[in-house]
DNA sequence: TACCAGGAGAAAA
DNA sequence: TTTTCTCATGGT
């Protein structure tokens, strides 16, 4: 149903899987708009690499992550996280790492939790792993369909249970949940049970 | 002016 | 072990 509304999405917004990384550690509550600027400024002072965000001094890039917000939480963060990519060998490397073993690595990464790092395997390395973010939440718990306050893992491998492993699907059926919460968050709900989706009876789109 | 937005880790209970 | 607190900016 959103994918005959909004179609495809291709997500996710970023020009190459490590640009998706750094998004990734940015956009942790955070509206992506303000990912935007970070990323922006990050670009315009040419430190989208790895081993150019572990050089540069720490107060500047935090300064360039201003606009993202928790700058120097973010800061550490992403330092953390392209020291472990540079020290497992860069991209290449890390891509034949099978998925289990490679999101326990992320996760030991002190500043990615489940969700960032199950962005970076679903987006930047094409990971059949099912993202579960606020959206998804509030989406499927005004749907009743899942209760919002269920652990991440048990959320996650039911999604992967009833979807089967198949990244393009995730990749895309995130991305729907995303733009549709985002196009529905203007809207209020119609009653306590609204689901703001054309599926609610008291709705359409 | 107040509230919200695609988390995660540390500290406290 | 579980809950609470802290980190912070930009948009509405």
């Amino acid at each position: 149903m959103l994918h005959a509304h909004y179609g495809p999405q291709h997500w996710w917004p970023g020009n190459s899987p490590f640009e998706m990384m750094v998004g990734a550690i940015l956009t942790q509550n955070t509206a992506w708009t303000n990912v935007e600027y970070a990323i922006k400024n990050l670009k315009t002072n040419h430190c989208l690499t790895p081993q150019k965000i572990l050089n540069v001094d720490i107060a500047d890039l935090a300064m360039w992550l201003k606009p993202s917000g928790y700058f120097n939480v973010k800061a550490k963060r992403l330092r953390n996280f392209c020291q472990w990519l540079v020290n497992a060998g860069g991209f290449d490397a890390v891509s034949q790492v099978e998925t289990n073993t490679l999101r326990k690595q992320l996760l030991s990464i002190n500043g990615v939790g489940p969700e960032t790092a199950d962005d970076i395997l679903l987006y930047a390395f094409d990971r059949p792993v099912f993202v579960i973010d606020a959206y998804t939440r509030r989406l499927f718990s005004r749907l009743q369909l899942l209760d919002a306050n269920e652990g991440y893992e048990h959320l996650r491998h039911q999604f992967e249970k009833n979807l089967g492993a198949n990244a393009p699907l995730f990749n895309e059926y995130h991305a729907l949940i995303v733009i549709h919460s985002k196009q529905s968050c203007t809207k209020k709900p119609c009653c306590s049970n609204c689901c703001l989706t054309s599926v609610c009876p008291s709705r359409s789109l």
